[in-house]
DNA sequence: ACAATTTACGGGCACGTGCCCGTAAAGGTA
DNA sequence: TACCTTTACGGGCACGTGCCCGTAAATTGT
C-alpha cells in the first residue's frame, strides 16, 4: 500500500471540490439543489478521477429494493423445456438477492394467448422496474413493448426475438443460423438420392421461430447445392397419435426419406414414431436438451440435438436487467447464444 | 414489508443471546475469548435463524485484501490458446475486485520445465491465499501440491487434471470422453476401408493429456466395432517443415488414409499440410478455437473442432477460489467442461 | 489476604454511500 | 427595512459487519 492517507470515492471528490459529500451525491444522482457552477466543477473531478462507485456500499446503504419480473411459459406436460430458463432465472435471483434485488416469476400457457395477455397485465400492476419476457405471441408482445416504452421500463427478450421493438437486449439463438447448422449435420453423411423431411409440430400457426429455422435450413441446401429433395409437413396436433398418423402418410408417399429435421423440441415424438415403425435408419435431428430427447439420443434414434443453453439464457436475461438497473452499465443488445451440437457421446457433459 | 422493526443479522443474534455483537462476531469467526456456554448458546441461535452473513457488509467492513494467484502458460508464437483462459481470469478479477480480491498472474513457458518450477517458487514467495494452476508438468505439480498442503493453501487445476492430488477443484474437460467424441465425428461418414490417422505434435514426451485422449478415441472404435485401421504418429518438432516431412512420409506409406485426428490445437499445421499437398478430401478434426484453426474451418479443410470453453475455465477456476475463500461455500471438486463441437456453420456464435 | 495475570465480554468506530433534515444565503415582495 | 420563499449546501445518521480497545470478572500465584 503506497497510497496511505488518501480518501476514496465520494469523500475524495468532496474534498477536492470543497463541498460536502451530500452535494457530490446530488450530482452523482443528478438530483436538484446544486448550482450549475459547482455541478460542473464536481463533474470535472469525477471524470478526472474516473470515479467508480462502490456497489457494495451503495447497495448496502440504500434500502431500496429493486423488483424484477420474469414472464415465461409454464412447464407443460408436452415439454419441460422452460424449466431450464426458469432455473437460470432462479440462479440469477440467488446471486442478486444479497444486492437487494427481488425476482417475481409469472407463468403463462403456451397454448393460450389470453393467459399471456392476462399475465402481462399482472406484471404491469406489480410495478416492476425491469421485465424479462418470452415474446411468444407477436401482437400481444408489441402492445407490451409499447406500454413499457411509455412507462420507461426496460425489458429483455428471451429465446425468440421480435426485431424493431426497443428491447434492452435479446438473449437467444440466431434461429436462421441454427437451421443452417441443422442442415449441415443432417446432410453430412446423407446419400444424394435420399429425400429430406422437415417436420413442424405446433399448435401456433404464425410461428416466427419456425419460419426462420426452415429458412436457414433451406439456405444451407442452396449454398451447398445439396441435390436432395426436401419434403415438408405441418402437424397441428401435438399428441403422438396425430403425429404418427401424419407421418405414416408422409412416409407412405415418400419411400426414400433418408433424414428428418424437426424444428422444435417435439422431435422425441417423431423419434418414438420412427422407432415403433422400425425406421431407425432415418437420420433424425431436432431441438433442445429435454429428457425425452436425450433418451432417444442415447438409443441412437436421434442423431443430433441442437441446443441453445436455455438455462444460461434465463441467467443472462436477468443479469442484463441487473447490469442496467443496479450497475448502470451498458448492455449488449444482441446476445446470440452458441448453437450447440449434442450427441450421444457428449451429452453427459452438456450444461444448459 | 410485513416485518417492521426486526433487527437483522448479527445484531439480532446478539439481542436474542443477550450478548454484544462483538461476542457474536467472535463466535462467527471462531476466535478465542468466548466461554463454551455462551458459544453454544450463540451457535444454537445461529443455526435456528439459518443466519447468512451479508457479504456486502462483510467485505466492506474488512479492509483485508484477498490475494489470488494464477499460474498458466504464456501465449506463445505457436499458439494463443492460453489467451482465452487468461481473459476469463481477468473477467473474474474484474468481478471480484470490488469485493477486495486481487489477482496476480504468473506465466511460464510451456517448453521449459524450469520456468514452471521457477514461477511456482515466485508464487509461494508472494504469500497468496489461493492459487489457480495449469498442471503442465506432472512431477513439479506434485511438489507444488505437497507444499500447498503444508501451507494450507487451496489450489485449483485448470485444463488438465492430475488425479489423487487434493486440489480444491478441477476445471477442464473429461479428456477421455473428448477423444471419444472426436472418434464419433471422424467416423460419422467415413468409409470402412479407409484408414484413420492419429497425430500427436508435441515437444513434451510424457503427455498425460494426449494419452487420455487417444485412449478415448480408440475406445470408440472398440465400442462401435469400427472396421477402420488406425495409424498413429508422434511428431516431436512443432514447426511446419518438420510436421510436413513426417506427414509426407506417413501418407506415402498409407495411401488410403481417409481421416486424421490431431490431439491438440496444432491441427492447423496439419491443415496447412493437407491443403498444400492437395489432400483436402481427408476429414480433419482437432482441438481448440484458435484463430488459425478457425480459418481452416472456414475453408473446409478442418471439418470439426472440439473445444472446452477455455475462457470459461479461467473464469470458473478463479470463481471456485472465490467461493471457497470469500463466500466460504462448498466447491464442486470435479467440474467437467462441456465437449463442444464447432463447425464452419456455428463457429461465429461460439463463446469460449 | 492481596496483587498479578488471564479470560470474557461490551462499547464504539470504521468501511463508502444514500438520504433526511436543518440552515445560511440569495432573491422576491410589500 | 422587515418578512417570506426559494436555492444551495453541510451535518450526520444509517446500512451490517469487522475489529480495536478498554474493563469487569474470574483465575492464578504468593
Amino acid at each position: 500500500m503506497e497510497k496511505e492517507n488518501e480518501l476514496f470515492g465520494v469523500k475524495e471528490i468532496a474534498r477536492r471540490a470543497n463541498v460536502s459529500t451530500a452535494t457530490v451525491d446530488r450530482v452523482l444522482h443528478n438530483r436538484t439543489g446544486v448550482s450549475e457552477k459547482t455541478k460542473a466543477r464536481i463533474n470535472a473531478i469525477i471524470k478526472e478521477m474516473d470515479y467508480q462507485p462502490n456497489i457494495l456500499a451503495s447497495r448496502l446503504a440504500s434500502k431500496k429494493i429493486i423488483n424484477l419480473a420474469a414472464l415465461i411459459p409454464e412447464v407443460s406436460e408436452e415439454t419441460d423445456f422452460w424449466s431450464a430458463p426458469l432455473s437460470g432465472i432462479r440462479r440469477a435471483e440467488a446471486e442478486m438477492r444479497q444486492y437487494g434485488v427481488q425476482v417475481q416469476i409469472f407463468l403463462f400457457d403456451l397454448n393460450d394467448k389470453d393467459s399471456f395477455a392476462g399475465q402481462i397485465r399482472h406484471v404491469f400492476e406489480g410495478g416492476f422496474q425491469g421485465i424479462l419476457i418470452s415474446p411468444s405471441f407477436i401482437e400481444e408482445t408489441k402492445k407490451f413493448a409499447a406500454e413499457c416504452g411509455r412507462r420507461k421500463i426496460p425489458y429483455v427478450f428471451i429465446d425468440s426475438d421480435i426485431p424493431d421493438l426497443h428491447s434492452l437486449s435479446y438473449i437467444g439463438p440466431h434461429l436462421r443460423k441454427s437451421g443452417y447448422v441443422g442442415a449441415k449435420l443432417l446432410t453430412y453423411r446423407l446419400e444424394a438420392e435420399k429425400k429430406v423431411l422437415i417436420i413442424n409440430i405446433s399448435k401456433e400457426i404464425d410461428n416466427y421461430n419456425y419460419l426462420e429455422i426452415e429458412d436457414g435450413f433451406r439456405a444451407y441446401f442452396n449454398d451447398n447445392k445439396q441435390p436432395n429433395e426436401i419434403v415438408r409437413i405441418d402437424i397441428r396436433e401435438t399428441d403422438y397419435q396425430s403425429v404418427a398418423r401424419h407421418l405414416t402418410y408422409v412416409f407412405h408417399l415418400n419411400r426414400d426419406i433418408g433424414a428428418a429435421f424437426v424444428t422444435n423440441s417435439r422431435v422425441h415424438t417423431v423419434a418414438s414414431f420412427l422407432k415403433n415403425s422400425h425406421r431407425t435408419h432415418v437420420s433424425l435431428i431436432g431441438y433442445d436438451f429435454v429428457k425425452e430427447n436425450v433418451d432417444y439420443l442415447e438409443n441412437n434414434v436421434i442423431d443430433f440435438l441442437i441446443c441453445h443453453r436455455p438455462d444460461d439464457q434465463g441467467y443472462r436475461g436477468m443479469m442484463a436487467l441487473y447490469q442496467k438497473l443496479v450497475v448502470n452499465a451498458p448492455v449488449i443488445k444482441q446476445n446470440y447464444m452458441p448453437i450447440d451440437i449434442v450427441t450421444k457421446e457428449n451429452y453427459e457433459f452438456y450444461q444448459n
